[in-house]
DNA sequence: ATTAGCACTCTATTTTGTTGAGTGCTAACA
DNA sequence: TGTTAGCACTCAACAAAATAGAGTGCTAAT
């Protein structure tokens, strides 16, 4: 038995009618959904043939048919055709004119959230893939220095360092002039144990106040690549959907999202050079797919997008399984290329 | 007829054994508990009177009683005995070497949270309350520079200005020094319009690149009220609760919690000078008393922490009605004990 | 190959019955 | 006069039974 075109549209039918009502279709619906004419029998007699080659099931005997895993994989592999890419004025009003890389994040994912109406994460890019920008040293009182780190996208960190004795304005001005020239267009991966080492050498003679200092940042920079920020949104769409509202896998999905920790594994997974057919780096995980076990009655979408300079950042929509993959993918395409130009003026504004 | 000291003693069992069980409790479960020795049928009579007199009402005819809020209110007001402080090592633990107030926040609302069971919220200090203790310019590319504001309590904030022209290394450090003369030690609030008008013809005769670079500063400094900084913890623990977790009140309840505006209202409220009886700025709201509507199957445990030269910030607990307000109060206690005693140690490390 | 028709299945919903915790009331008791 | 035993009554919660209706599979006719 093979999967010819009419069944091929007796299954797309069936999707698109459960991704909108979410109930099991029954042959009768079916009918009169599509253009084909034919009688629910002849429809049932295919739904029994694609039944047993496993792309839809029977929740029991006599119900209507549900897509199984395999049959969400054949449309979205497939069947599904992706609308033109629709206006977005909105998206680009919220995202102009915010500065910081975190402030766009956050509106992003908001966005994001209530276009999808289903829960939204992003993460900013990784630390230490990022390049050093620039290091400051202040001075706030006599014995506490702010050390500001700024890297590539305008990624900041700040961090404050209690010495043991006062240190004056001339070793500062040296510290932080060794610093970034030492330091300067490394990306903070590249920054070793070994290169603080030679460094506090250099600076040595001075004294071990100076010392102190390099050894804080050099931890502020490297013990950073656990917090990769991440933001989420729509938290709560979950409850929109009543195959997941039941309190229990509510509460687990819901606990998930809050802490944040688990996703970050669940992102980084996300191939990041998969270029397929589409050509961009959306994935989509459905039901048992994905990497996340509490999120196994889910499906998950994960695009990445590109700062330049090997920045990357993940975003992650998590939703039913009957999610509605083509407004998804729509969405995070269109996104995409937003993201990407704006990072891309903001990097290089003349060049 | 009048609340006497047995109806008290009554209440009170009542009250206590439905925080325990969350069932409505009877006549019976009463006689056996108390050291009354009183039947059943007598327990009757008082629960009739009790109800009478509004602090107790029945789900239906006949099913036990449950506290209403009049009398929940009793309960914390008078009933209630504050169990004497239990040794809290791990908050300590955990607080300690943290360096910045955001971490120490993150980490307090996180251990409350677990500590109690219910979800938790804390606000950052408002800003404008907080008196400024240091600005530094530095410059990161040619027409870039980036602005860091410090202010007490090591709040700190970065924003980067983008120049329509190069300033050169003479002009920021005047400007520097400007800026931290004329600003420093006052607080946020009290930067006003005027005073940055004054700064600006000081410096006007430079440039007006000077002007732009105050006018982000300030904009900087008092377009932040909004968003005082606010973390939350544990909204999952709301399903523990079987009162709160039908879909929809926890929906709304986690809704809420999720984008927090609305919870920075609430938190203001809680009277800041309020030294009641107990003398602590602890606040119950109990049901329909709580001011954010969404809550009103709620109660809500407030309290204010203080770090010194009027900085104040917020601490909210958000449970079932029938929270176990004595653990509540205890922890918050304690916690306001400890986090007052941090911030003093930090602030005058010598004083 | 398609379709109409029909018997069958099975969930969801409604209805009815049963149980038990808890009450209110009365009458007896100390 | 306050307390208690006893009893009839109420009502939610649960379980069992009855009903409805959506959908299927199969057969026979087209």
């Amino acid at each position: 038995m093979d999967l010819d075109a009419r069944k091929k549209t007796i299954l797309k039918a069936i999707i698109q009618t459960y991704l909108e009502t979410g109930e099991p279709v029954g042959s009768r619906t079916i009918s009169k959904y599509t253009d084909l004419n034919l009688s629910s029998a002849t429809i049932r007699n295919e739904m029994s043939d694609l039944e047993e080659m496993g792309y839809i099931l029977q929740p029991h005997t006599s119900a209507g048919r549900i897509p199984s895993d395999k049959g969400y994989r054949l449309y979205v592999d497939e069947l599904m055709q992706e609308k033109e890419q629709e206006v977005t004025e909105i998206k680009e009003l919220m995202i102009e004119k915010t500065d910081r890389l975190e402030k766009v994040l956050k509106q992003v994912v908001r966005v994001l959230a209530s276009n999808t109406n289903y829960a939204t994460l992003i993460t900013g890019p990784a630390y230490h893939q990022t390049k050093l920008k620039f290091i400051q040293l202040s001075r706030v009182t006599e014995t506490q220095v702010l050390a500001v780190i700024v890297a590539e996208g305008n990624l900041m960190k700040n961090q404050f360092i209690d010495l043991e004795e006062p240190i004056d304005d001339e070793q500062l001005l040296k510290l932080n002039l060794l610093l970034n020239t030492q330091l300067n267009g490394l990306t903070l991966g590249e920054i070793s144990l070994e290169m603080i080492q030679r460094m506090k050498q250099q600076a040595g003679i001075h004294s071990q106040v100076i010392s102190q200092v390099v050894d804080t940042v050099a931890e502020a920079i490297q013990g950073d690549e656990e917090d990769t920020p991440i933001y989420t949104s729509g938290a709560t769409n979950i409850f929109k959907y009543p195959e997941l509202a039941d309190t229990a896998r509510a509460s687990q999905l819901i606990s998930a999202l809050e802490d944040k920790r688990e996703l970050v594994d669940m992102l980084k997974e996300t191939a990041p050079e998969e270029e397929d057919g589409s050509g961009t780096g959306i994935q989509i995980y459905i039901g048992k797919e994905s990497p996340i076990q509490t999120m196994s009655d889910c499906s998950v979408v994960t695009a990445s997008y590109d700062l330049g300079e090997g920045m990357k950042g993940t975003i992650g929509i998590i939703g039913p399984k009957r999610m509605d993959y083509e407004n998804v993918v729509d969405n995070l395409k269109t996104l995409k290329v937003q993201l990407d130009s704006i990072f891309k003026k903001k990097d290089e504004p003349g060049t």
